[in-house]
RNA sequence: GCGCCCGUAGCUCAGUGGAUAGAGCGUCAGGUUGCGGACCUGAAGGUCGUGGGUUCGAGUCCCGCCGGGCGCGCCA
């Protein structure tokens, strides 16, 4: 598919240098410098950032690459595109002084110098008006600043925590609430539409065993052995209507179903309550029951039938996974004549894509991977895109507390719930803690050292860096200052020119995450600009009423800092406080 | 046994095939007659589990092995 237009984001500064060394290639290749151009040669033009400063702003490796199949030295061919190169030169690094028209920079160059290094590195760097430029950009656009058009890209469907209402939410599956929230941010800065969705199960024999279990206490029996044994179990029974008991009999109907549907419900509004705390909201809750009334599971099986991918045996109905890969068959239709889980998960993915979604996620624990072949294969088969259904599966989490790992087991009523732990640590710390691994690995969590550690969790060192923004700024306005409306000039000094090459970074920052559908890179970079900030705060004083006019260039480049911290916190779910 | 995931600093974790592998915490040594010291500067600390291979170049890709986790139901 084709990539999101975006008539109103500026280029990135990589996608600029990346467009400029293209041209040098093709111009290189025209004159005779180089055998072939980019058009002949299936090697992609890679632009990084250099580790070291003195590398430049911006390196490509392109001549490396090229060395085979142009079959030149990467020496050479260094030499032939920095040379090509040259027309998108202009030396002189200093916009200051210079009589610029207010849309010249459209046709300035954005480079100042570019040279060989290294075994065949080309290293560029960046003239001062494309900051400026781009820094006026978030100046004027703040809340557009670093993200796709909203709305331009895929729609996507992103099903996650999914946990049927038998008990509380715990920290269990805090892994996955996170996960999914986070993918859904970092997807919608892509500019996919995304919609959050809960699958679950208010039907089946865990609810009738969670009312078992309710109605036990009531009579002061034991937990049946399916049953559950949480305290909110007790809870669940003390706030049962009297009544409900026997009204469920006089409508001849099993209790235990009866108070299960009640409690799932009431269990149900709890999840709700602790999600919204988390600040995760989901737009369609769908249940296993909805699916199978509406037909959508019967006519999926009926299509997987048609495409004859469906066979009968030992008096079960079969689904040929293994046509696709699989290691073995999956039943669909139990001998009993009842539909497996793995019929509602084929029902649901038509049902899915009934609603237009061009992709679907599905956030699943580590111990799902063996269902995922079964469910992609099914969709392949059903004719959809086997790409376009994509299981992300979570890393376990250990919880730890006092050095033993605390069991998470709602049967056995051992467990910490999400409430808990937020209550500990905070959603902010929380937040970072998650957004900033990735969603496969395995975690170690020590209760404990998190909460001790909370006081010193990087998060808090970026929102510093907020709030110390915000000060400066009250403190501006309180002396009569205020930022520059035209950056001209304001990145020349080496303080500005640092700083602002770290926030210009940003969008690319976004495009990154957004295509790997990963925060990791957002969390580090917001530590980074942190960083970069208070370095610059260290050497450049900016509120100075004595200087009032270099004043006004930092208040704008520290107000760009400012926006692009609150933007980079508010992608992962974490408040930016002006004061703390 | 087969399949999937993981193994990077004392701890917790980053690291689109690129230049001397990073951050936070912890440890040690320093810093403010200045806009927020929840800050800054520096140091110590690594056979990237291991052995091969591909490549101009491997923490990253491929294969074997070791260690850990999880799966391998007509359960959900």
């Amino acid at each position: 598919m084709p990539p999101p237009t975006k008539p109103d984001q500026p280029p990135t500064v990589r996608a600029t240098a990346r467009g400029a060394i293209e041209r040098a290639w093709a111009a290189a290749a025209s004159t005779g410098a180089l055998p072939a151009g980019p058009d002949a040669v299936d090697v992609a033009v890679e632009v990084e950032r250099p580790a070291k400063p003195e590398h430049g702003d911006l390196a490509t490796s392109l001549p490396l690459k090229l060395a085979r199949p142009l079959r030149m030295s990467p020496a050479a061919i260094a030499e032939a595109l920095t040379s090509a190169l040259a027309t998108e030169i202009e030396p002189g690094r200093s916009t200051r002084g210079r009589d610029v028209g207010a849309d010249a920079n459209a046709a300035r160059s954005p480079f100042t110098e570019a040279t060989v290094a290294g075994p065949g590195f080309i290293n560029l760097r960046l003239a001062d008006h494309v900051l400026e430029s781009l820094l006026g950009g978030v100046l004027a656009s703040p809340a557009t600043w670093g993200r796709a058009p909203a709305g331009s890209g895929q729609k996507v469907n992103v099903e996650f925590v999914s946990a049927n209402p038998t008990g509380p939410l715990t920290v269990g599956n805090a892994r996955g609430a996170f996960a999914g929230d986070l993918l859904c941010r970092v997807l919608e800065a892509g500019g996919r539409r995304v919609t959050r969705e809960y699958y679950f199960n208010d039907s089946g024999t865990q609810v009738r065993n969670l009312g078992a279990s309710v109605l036990a206490i009531l009579a002061d029996a034991p937990i049946p052995e399916d049953g559950y044994n949480g305290d909110y179990v007790g809870d669940l029974a003390r706030e049962l209507p009297d009544d409900a008991v026997a009204d469920a009999e006089a409508r001849h109907e099993d209790p235990a179903w009866a108070v299960g549907r009640w409690a799932s419900a009431r269990v149900r509004d709890g999840i709700e309550a602790s999600l919204a705390t988390l600040g995760v909201a989901f737009d369609v809750w769908t249940t296993e029951g909805s699916l199978h009334a509406a037909g959508w599971v019967e006519r999926a099986i009926e299509r997987l039938r048609a495409a004859g991918h469906l066979y009968e045996q030992d008096g079960a109905l079969w689904f040929s996974s293994t046509t696709f890969g699989d290691d073995k068959d999956r039943v669909v239709l139990r001998s009993n004549g009842e539909p497996t889980y793995f019929a509602s998960d084929i029902g649901y993915v038509t049902e899915k894509f009934s609603r237009g979604f061009d992709h679907l996620v599905y956030i699943w624990g580590a111990d799902h991977h063996g269902t995922v072949a079964r469910v992609r294969n099914a969709a392949e088969a059903m004719g959809y895109d086997k790409a376009a259904v994509e299981m992300i599966l979570t890393g376990w989490v250990r919880f730890i507390r006092d050095g033993v790992e605390v069991s998470m087991s709602k049967r056995a009523g051992t467990f910490v719930t999400l409430d808990e732990l937020l209550g500990e640590i905070g959603v902010d710390a929380a937040r970072w803690f998650f957004a900033s691994r990735g969603a496969n690995v395995n975690i170690d969590f020590d209760i404990e050292l998190a909460k001790k550690q909370s006081n010193e969790n990087p998060v808090y060192y970026v929102q510093y860096a907020h709030a110390r923004i915000a000060s400066i700024l009250r403190k501006a306005a309180e002396s009569g200052l205020s930022a520059a409306g035209d950056m001209r000039g304001a990145v020349a000094g080496d303080a500005e020119g640092t700083l602002a090459r770290v926030v210009v970074r940003y969008p690319e920052v976004v495009e990154d995450a957004a295509a790997a559908k990963e925060t990791q890179a957002v969390t580090t970079y917001a530590t980074e600009l942190a960083t970069a900030f208070h370095a610059f705060y260290r050497d450049a004083k900016v509120v100075d009423p004595a200087e009032p006019a270099r004043s006004a260039g930092r208040l704008a480049l520290v107000e760009a800092t400012r926006i692009t911290l609150a933007s980079a916190l508010a992608l992962l779910g974490i408040s930016a406080p002006d004061a703390m």
